[in-house]
DNA sequence: TTGACATATCGTAACATATAGATATTATGA
DNA sequence: TCATAATATCTATATGTTACGATATGTCAA
């Protein structure tokens, strides 16, 4: 740390970052994405989430199964048929975060397509 | 669409989503996190965060320029030195939100280790 | 039990990302 | 100009992720 100003950092600690990271990984798709923005208004059955994102089954499960396994969604069967919410309080406020600033993006892409 | 309840939803565009799926992908590594958590206190030189981090310049050098690519980052050069700066809105409620749920989410993550 | 349907998992090929070493660029001072 | 330091980029390899067909499990009703 030599050449490191010596200012009070407050980090946060690598295990939280590595944690966090993965969560933010797995939210890191679109598909996830829509996922989640579907669940945002109720519980879905899993051919209905296939159906609404124009995805097939196996696909579909596979998505489910990742969201679930770190903790963003839980499922519940009835009969046949497993249904999907959200259990992770957090996930209101990304996806809000994503539709206040949904022009601003937009906007944000055209200029570096520009540039590549 | 046969099949799906005929629920109002109101959902998000497939391009939004893709852009905002890209820049959480971004954040979703524990360096790029951990560069972000250091930026939040300030403006840092690449060789100070390269060394916060213990990485070396290239790999440095790289996850900033992946992050500024992504409008999350900014910098500046000051003759030799660049300096690098948080842009986005965003990050300061993001790693916010880190650093509240810091604790639940080690809980969560040795359960999660118990089961595999 | 058998068939049909909903969901889940597996194997693998295609694709994307991360890492590390080498090289290039930019700016400064001798 | 030349050497050096600070950044940045390039290249190749290793690793991880995604998509997709095939297969498996779980549930119900005939």
């Amino acid at each position: 740390m030599s050449y490191v100003r010596q200012k009070r950092l407050n980090l946060l600690p690598m295990e939280t970052l590595e944690d966090a990271a993965e969560c933010l990984k797995v939210l890191g798709h679109p598909i996830r994405l829509r996922m989640v923005d579907i669940l945002m208004q109720g519980e879905f059955a899993v051919y209905e989430i296939a159906e609404l994102c124009e995805l097939s089954h196996n696909q579909t499960c596979e998505h489910l199964r990742l969201l679930k396994s770190h903790h963003l969604l839980d499922s519940k069967r009835d009969g046949k048929i497993v249904y999907y919410t959200i259990t992770a309080s957090e996930l209101p406020g990304v996806l809000a975060c994503i539709r206040n600033n949904s022009s601003r993006k937009l906007n944000l892409k055209v200029s570096v397509k520009k540039r590549e």
